[in-house]
DNA sequence: GCGACAG
DNA sequence: ATCTTGTCGC
């Protein structure tokens, strides 16, 4: 599949905030979904002291969540981190994986936030917009927004609020632990959103396609059982 | 001016 | 994000 974008991104940050400011309007915060039968996790990691940016997108077929596809791409870090501006450092690599795969899903879960974003345009509401794909954002930490103490039981949430604007929501998806935040990528309502993150992360704090897509971004181990509770194999390394 | 600050 | 195994606790 082709999805054209130049993915060479040289841009100052004052210019990546202007390139946000054009782009948070084209984000749809209602629902705009087909049906489900692909579900992306994608995730970012580093290596060589971070100047190469591995991507990974793992694709979980649904509801069943279990892996059917997974693509990596490696590039030269071109942006540095900076808060506010991370999709510019990470989506150069994610959408040289998303083009790898043999079919596009038919909905992202991003490693970081929505639109619970100082300019309403996170990585996920980002990489939504220019692939035109249903996207949802899961961050471990808080970006900005405020909330209240969410409830300890799984599936109990709080909204994340700038101002007087819901951004987000704090989920909590297994009880007692540390809840995530999730916001609207694209084309998902936030109460939609919050339904599916928490089908998608059944058992453990993070979404299934996240977690797997987490694996292959850092680990560079074998991960052959652990999703259906099989045996545990320790030794073969396997590279892309 | 002083903090806060996804990954 | 990354440097990193085992270990303490529910």
């Amino acid at each position: 599949m082709r999805l054209r974008h130049a993915h060479a991104w040289k841009l100052t940050p004052a210019e990546a905030r202007a390139v946000q400011a054009r782009l948070a309007p084209l984000v749809v915060r209602e629902d705009r979904l087909g049906p489900l039968k692909r579900v992306a996790g994608v995730d970012v990691g580093f290596e060589d002291s971070g100047q190469i940016t591995r991507a990974v997108v793992s694709v979980l077929s649904w509801p069943d969540l279990v892996p059917v596809e997974d693509a990596v791409a490696r590039r030269p870090t071109s942006f540095p981190y900076v808060p506010g501006l991370l999709s510019f450092r990470e989506l150069p690599a994610v959408l040289e994986a998303l083009e790898r795969l043999s079919a596009l899903p038919d909905l992202l879960l991003c490693d970081g936030q929505g639109i619970a974003h100082p300019r309403r345009l996170g990585i996920a509401a980002h990489l939504g917009v220019l692939t035109d794909l249903p996207a949802i954002g899961v961050g471990k930490t808080r970006l900005i927004g405020a909330h209240d103490e969410v409830p300890s039981a799984r599936g109990a949430w709080s909204a994340l609020r700038d101002g007087d604007e819901v951004i987000g929501a704090v989920l909590r998806t297994r009880a007692g632990v540390k809840p995530v935040y999730v916001s609207i990528g694209h084309r998902v309502s936030l109460e939609t959103t919050v339904e599916l993150v928490l089908q998608a992360a059944p058992r453990y704090r993070l979404p299934e396609p996240i977690r797997r897509a987490d694996q292959l971004a850092s680990r560079r181990k074998a991960f052959a059982a652990e999703t259906q509770g099989r045996r545990k194999n320790i030794g073969q390394d396997l590279q892309d």
